[in-house]
DNA sequence: CCAAAAGTGTTATTGATACACCCATGC
DNA sequence: GCATGGGTGTATCAATAACACTTTTGG
């Protein structure tokens, strides 16, 4: 950095979020519509501005609670986009972030005003406002890279799960199909799996074991 | 996105690039000492105030071309930073990337007043003025992490090279030796190498053939 | 006893690793 | 002719992929 610079005018900053969540065998995300100009009426990713003295992180965490109610999900910073004419009225750049949120946290309505907010199918999107497209699908390409390399997976699954469930994350992210027997030989030798004494009893056949992912907090890559 | 919220005081925002080279068998970063307040003296990462009317790309781009005088180099966004109080006087985000450049490329004196600009061996860097250090410390941890799965390190090598500069660049930035013929192999193995027909007959020992890497734009992941 | 999902091993194939000598040139 | 880096193949080991049947529960 280097304050020799001129310091032109200044752009507005905000920071928005791509949330994912799994439900009916599906990758959706979040969408919400938007109520004021420019792009009134028009779905888009929730966001807001920076404010002042708060962090990059923390007004991501700011969004994903008015948006989503939820507090502890999996949060990283996925790509700031900022070309002068995103927004047609002010220059604006935001910091974009992705969030995935298991499906069972969801249980509440997403909102009080449920008529704005709504989950899509990624492969099932409306037209967005501004960029927010080219936003969603840096985000899905994104998700689907690291889920080949990291456990980024786990945060869209529950605190305890079933092995099944965790291969069904896997397929319908990566979109293919997966070997049940060596798919669970992979998982168990991570290391990453935990057995919690407890079982699945839920469903007419034999219960399924529980499992927890001992690290919430691990990522390999970058 | 979502312009409800009250458009508090906006912060400003530049644009910091770690420059890497490779050169005297290490990974070497490009610092400038700072001419103003803050930090004045210090050393930093070359950056600047993102102009009106332009690109963060072309914005890095720009600092690129006067801090190192090369246009056509590889540049990818490495994170944004925002903490309120990273610089001690104002609001300031910056947009970091990385850039890459062959050590062939700077034949010229890195700038007219060479007293300010220099390359530091990554791992034998002075202090560094704001949070640079933090962001350096993280593009040497992406460059790492990238070239184990990407063409990234084909940045770091002049248009056409010998098999065993690639392997030397790989063993200075993974910090690790290879196998000659494995290596080799391998990268062969890639089908992203072409042969020229050309051979290094420089050093008195058999020539080498001389490589060009087929897509310059490639990269595996993000 | 039937339906539904859970759980479990072996073989074949592929990719990764370890390893040592001859070659072409300049001086 | 010698010093210097260039260039090459095979055998072993580890990881991945293909593949089918038995078990436990609820209804």
């Amino acid at each position: 950095m280097d304050t020799n610079y001129v310091r032109y005018e200044q752009p507005g900053v905000t920071v928005d979020l791509v949330i994912f969540t799994v439900s009916e065998e599906k990758l959706k995300v979040m969408l919400v519509k938007r109520a004021s100009q420019p792009f009134s009426g028009c779905w888009s990713v929730p966001g807001g501005f920076l404010r002042k003295d708060e962090s990059l992180e923390d007004a991501a965490f700011r969004v994903l609670e008015e948006k989503a109610g939820v507090k502890k999900v999996y949060l990283e910073q996925l790509y700031t986009f900022g070309k002068p004419d995103r927004d047609p009225r002010d220059r604006i750049i935001t910091v974009t972030y992705i969030a995935l949120i298991p499906w069972k946290s969801l249980a509440q309505p997403v909102s009080k005003n449920v008529i704005d907010v709504a989950w899509f199918s990624v492969d099932d999107v409306p037209d967005l406002a501004f960029d927010h497209r080219e936003i969603l699908d840096f985000a899905v390409q994104r998700l689907r890279a690291k889920a080949g390399y990291s456990s980024i997976v786990y945060g869209l699954l529950p605190e305890r799960f079933r092995l099944s469930d965790l291969q069904k994350i896997y397929e319908i992210i990566m979109n293919q199909k997966f070997d049940k027997r060596n798919f669970r030989k992979r998982m168990l030798a991570t290391g990453l799996l935990q057995e919690t004494g407890a079982k699945d009893m839920t469903g007419a056949h034999r219960p399924a074991m529980l499992y927890e992912f001992k690290k919430r907090e691990l990522v390999f890559f970058d």
